[in-house]
DNA sequence: CGTCTATAATAACGCGTGTTATTATCTCCG
DNA sequence: CGGAGATAATAACACGCGTTATTATAGACG
């Protein structure tokens, strides 16, 4: 297999700086909110699912739960959500929008949709249609592989359990 | 204007997990070579361009210099390069590749391409280059908004000296 | 019933990133 | 020349993310 271009060889820096540069172009509108974007990715969550445990909203927004916790600490500092135990499992806890929180989606929708048509303002329609399709597809793909892997070390750390 | 189908407000997401669950995957891949993504980046442009000041290789990168300062120490101390005093700037300094460095340079390349090829494995060749089109189409445009609202931010902090 | 495994949340550490501010130096212009 | 503004690098602080390890509890199974 001859080495690929030099233009296929930036593909996953491309994907990178895309994402940097997205979120950066989010936050600076966003930045009225006092919110970031992984903070507005758990509102926006919680707005359709509250009373979800941590570990479902870890998975609904596809986040490491460790990250979860130290994102939901500062959250709950800044009076975002609330976490409420969990009546029937005690380990777990509920999580609620606080009703300060609850004026702000609307705010943050509308920045959120604006940042975007603003990123996606040199694709037409048919070709945005075609970035999320080819986009979905590949993220498909490396979450098999992801799980695939921490399956992978699951089973190891079972065979070797100290 | 109508708010946009679910599926296109996710867009911003979809690109941010993509990046992470790249990264991911290429990390899971380059452990054995202890260097980072945002490193590798470093190495593959130092390897082309030795002898350049913290400045240039930031463009080069799309790093904050900031960013860079702090990858930088790191990679000195684990002795992957150098910082030489600039003759003629004594501000600035020059970056070299230690010895070290260069035979991990090709090795790296080898799991850059095999972790891309992977990810990518979904995608036939025309749709790959779709994809890096489209996404080069948005990078420069969020270039352009960036810079934009850097300029502005900048000629904001002449006016107001202190 | 008790033991063993899985799960929910968290602690602690290192890295990358953005932000604001500081220091040293350069450069250019009056 | 000399002072003003730009530039190179850095310091300090907060946030997000991945990793490993720990604690408490649940659930399953002999």
């Amino acid at each position: 297999m001859p080495p690929p271009s030099e233009r296929l060889r930036n593909l996953g820096f491309l994907v990178r700086d895309v994402s940097r540069l997205y979120g950066r172009h989010f936050e600076r509108q966003a930045r009225e909110l006092e919110l970031t974007l992984p903070q507005c990715k758990v509102l926006a969550h919680l707005q359709r699912n509250e009373g979800i445990s941590q570990a479902r909203l870890a998975e609904l927004t596809e986040t490491d739960p460790m990250t979860l916790v130290r994102t939901l600490d500062r959250m709950q500092t800044d009076r975002w959500v609330e976490r409420r135990p969990d009546p029937s499992d005690r380990r777990a806890h509920r999580l609620y929008l606080r009703e300060e929180a609850k004026p702000v989606l609307a705010r943050m929708w509308k920045i959120a949709d604006q940042a975007r048509s603003e990123a996606i303002s040199v694709l037409n329609e048919k070709e945005c249609e075609q970035l999320l399709e080819l986009l979905g597809r590949v993220h498909q793909n490396l979450q098999q592989l992801d799980s695939r892997a921490t399956e992978s070390r699951a089973a190891e750390a079972r065979r070797t359990p100290l």
